[in-house]
DNA sequence: GCAATGACCTGCT
DNA sequence: CAGCAGGCCATTG
């Protein structure tokens, strides 16, 4: 009931389409805020409606997922968003932060556009 | 009621 | 090109 930035993040991630990902920072700047992405992070963490929040459809700048605070695991996150139809592909060779496994969100094609 | 921390991102050196 | 530091709001102990 945090009226405020907090209760934003909710209702952006809530509104994130199946086989599209948001990232931090997309989800910062909606909710009006584009430096308090770590605080969408946390938002996130509470998660006060699990089951509602598709916390997982959350991502990182780079397309890597939360490595350790998944739900059930980054493996379990991975199959659930390429079960909704994300596209995965493999970390580049000039850009390789594997959050899991090396497997990042095709940001390019996936990435949830206002 | 006060203080500290927290799933990050951006800019500058 | 790479590494380092800072910053914001809210929640919890």
């Amino acid at each position: 009931m945090s009226g405020t930035f907090n209760a934003k993040v909710y209702e952006v991630v809530k509104c994130i389409p199946e086989g599209k990902v948001a990232t931090y920072g997309q989800v910062a700047a909606l909710a009006g805020a584009p430096r308090n992405a770590r605080f969408v992070g946390y938002a996130l963490h509470v998660n006060p409606e699990p089951g509602v929040i598709p916390c997982h459809r959350v991502v990182f700048r780079d397309g890597s997922l939360a490595p350790g605070f998944a739900f059930g695991g980054p493996d379990e996150q991975r199959a659930l968003l390429e079960d909704e139809g994300v596209r995965f592909i493999p970390p580049a060779p000039h850009h390789d932060n594997a959050g899991d496994e090396g497997w990042v969100v095709d940001l390019k094609r996936c990435q949830w556009q206002c």
